[in-house]
DNA sequence: ACACAAATGATAATCATTCGCAAATATCGA
DNA sequence: TCGATATTTGCGAATGATTATCATTTGTGT
């Protein structure tokens, strides 16, 4: 489970496996490798041909069986946009939320305490703990240029 | 498009169809009956086995393509929740967000005009117009037994 | 270095969903 | 009301993403 998010984060990918208790394989290194580069949101395929540029030997299913491991270990988090297969980033110290450019597909972070703390308050008025929650916001650029404040990230 | 929204509700199954601009066949109306009657949100399959009930000739291929028309004239919604496929639930005159029961799998539908403002402000701050948006919360039953507040709907 | 459990690669299987096409049907005008 | 025509349907095949199988390879603790 989560036991090794607090003091280990995928910069480290040894440790980082280790304090998952996940065994310590070159597939896996090379994908923790990857995924901490990354400033985007790949999927599975995209993943695969980035891990190959380091080891052509890696094989699609083991990047699926990966991938499912690291989100059980809490290192790195799965996102199902709609319309397009799963993709993947690093789980932030700050945990952020996403609009997707319904136009162009691009995808930006933003983070908003208020709507976080908003989240837990409902749940917990409703008899329940939230446990974690997928919020997205479909968008289109408005069509003035003034925009105001700067995201934290833009991606793909 | 959602040219019928305004006025025109899944009640009636032809004239919704009419207005939306679809023909009117006996497999959309039977759908859209169901959909009416239903306080869940059943999948596909599900679809298909209510459907049948009252019409044993419709095929699973037109219970896709017909909830696509329905989500496409916007008068159904369609769900994705985590690890299920796609549910569906006609469009309510109140748009609500849902919680869903990790243990259980259990559905509670709750409405937030707070949630709402902020991801709208959000987006605009961000230099977008918010479209639509999912936001979806994982939760468990809270120990203790006081629940305060009342849901909208719990369903499944 | 060894024994054994776990991970990998290649490929087959599965699942939800979409497609292709001939037959059935709704719509619209005469 | 009756066709002509474009849509829709049912069936089954095809697709795309993901998961399972299984023989082989590879970590890990001793």
């Amino acid at each position: 489970m989560n036991t090794a998010k607090a003091d280990a984060d995928i910069a480290n990918p040894e440790t980082a496996l280790r304090q998952a208790g996940l065994r310590v394989t070159a597939q896996r290194i090379v994908l923790l490798q990857v995924l901490a580069q990354t400033e985007d949101h790949p999927d599975v395929e995209e993943l695969h041909r980035r891990a190959r540029a380091a080891d052509p030997r890696i094989s699609i299913a083991t990047v699926y069986r990966t991938v499912a491991s690291l989100v059980h270990s809490g290192l790195i988090q799965r996102h199902v946009f709609e319309g397009a297969s799963a993709r993947y980033e690093r789980l932030d110290d700050r945990h952020h939320d996403h609009i997707v450019d319904l136009d162009t597909g691009q995808i930006v972070e933003f983070q908003s305490d208020r709507i976080e703390q908003l989240q837990a308050e409902i749940a917990a008025h409703l008899g329940y703990d939230l446990v974690h929650h997928r919020l997205e916001l479909y968008c289109r650029k408005r069509q003035d240029q003034s925009s105001t404040i700067i995201p934290i990230t833009i991606s793909t």
